[in-house]
DNA sequence: CCGCGAAGATTGCAGCAGCATTGCGGAGCT
DNA sequence: AGCTCCGCAATGCTGCTGCAATCTTCGCGG
């Protein structure tokens, strides 16, 4: 793990430096927010520490600027200031947390992971058919990444079609998915949706052929 | 956006309910853990804010065992302990914030916005749709630059259709948006929040339209 | 290869569920 | 007090959806 350390006490730099070595943390440091940004562009960081008072400005200022570059390392301010309003101040200008000093090392060093720990992106699922692509979860269709809209029941059926991709799914099967134990259905009601979703996907061009299986039920492959 | 707020001290929890709900920040309330864990499960909130010290229990043995279950939502620890031994171990055991009492409720807020922003999306730029642009964190919305203000649940509805834009948001995905469980509804409010929105996105020319899928929710697009 | 029966496909129709709109009044804020 | 927001409900309307009638396809046996 590297950090960049922008902070103009040179000794609490260098102190600060030793205690995060010993976490087996690297820490680059420069005195100037001029140089900063330079070293930002040429080397990765995992996280920049950054100390508000800096002989050449506001640290805080620096932040708009970092993130303008495009630039989204987690930013961990450092400040005598610990108030309430300077440090809401702080994390509204982009900044990913605030530490007022005096601090523990092992304080700044759980902060630093527990910023490094957020990056929570869960991917979409999707099943992908033809040119088509269907989010089982939050009920998408897109086609050409454009979405199309679909009668509930419809939808429902393709979806059901779809987690199982080239399998057949049993007619009682698809009846369940679009039904629930109340609403029973007397008639080809299911023939019916077919019918109706074949079209709507024959004209939005997905690439896919709804194909039935013979007194068993329907298979959804691309075509 | 929606919380879920773990506290015992009753009057607090309601003072913070109304007061995140002005920065139009939805919260559910509980104060056992045992429910905390079955309310989780569902997996809805976008951050969690738990109090250390509570009936049934020390708080921080709530974390690893969410961490444990599998949710990765950002919690903030809230305590009346304020050392630096203690706000190290809080982090420790996986939180991802800690405030000690007291506070101010802008500085939740903040941290709130802090935890949530991705370090996967840079300089956020908030989502582009026709000539509108929303920054779900900050809940701004700006036509060509201008900001727009509009009421606080047509905005949440908004938000919550933009941060899925081209998708179909569930009907029950935008309730959840813009009521916690104990403000239900029994009419249509939803759709008239959808009315009016359309009708004040039309007069300030957003270049959008909200798509209603039938019978499964709704789905903003550009026009 | 042909014919037949059964399963599937298609489509008009009618009923109605779900959405859109809007006025009203209460509640909350300034 | 004056304002906006917001929930509620009444109204109108769109189009989904179940049904059934009719046509087509499939598979099998002769």
């Amino acid at each position: 793990m590297r950090l960049l350390l922008i902070e103009d006490e040179k000794e609490l730099a260098i102190a600060l430096s030793g205690a995060l070595g010993k976490h087996g943390i690297v820490t680059d440091h420069t005195m100037h927010l001029a140089d900063a940004v330079e070293l930002t562009r040429q080397n990765v960081y995992d996280a920049i520490l950054l100390d508000r008072r800096l002989p050449d400005g506001e640290g805080l200022t620096f932040i708009p600027e970092l993130r303008r570059a495009g630039t989204d390392t987690p930013i961990i301010v450092l400040t005598a200031r610990n108030e309430p309003m300077e440090r809401v101040e702080g994390l509204n200008v982009g900044a990913d947390d605030y530490l007022g000093k005096p601090f523990l090392v092992e304080e700044l060093v759980a902060r630093v992971r527990a910023v490094l720990r957020r990056p929570s992106s869960l991917a979409e699922p999707g099943i992908v058919a033809g040119r088509m692509m269907v989010d089982p979860l939050n009920l998408n269709v897109t086609i050409d990444s454009t979405p199309i809209d679909l009668p509930r029941r419809e939808l429902l059926v393709l979806v059901a079609l779809a987690k199982r991709k080239d399998k057949t799914v049993l007619r009682s099967t698809l009846e369940a998915a679009v039904y629930n134990y109340e609403e029973e259905i007397q008639s080809n009601a299911l023939d019916a949706h077919i019918s109706r979703l074949r079209k709507r996907l024959l004209d939005a061009g997905a690439g896919v052929a709804i194909h039935a299986i013979r007194g068993v039920g329907y298979l959804l492959r691309e075509e």
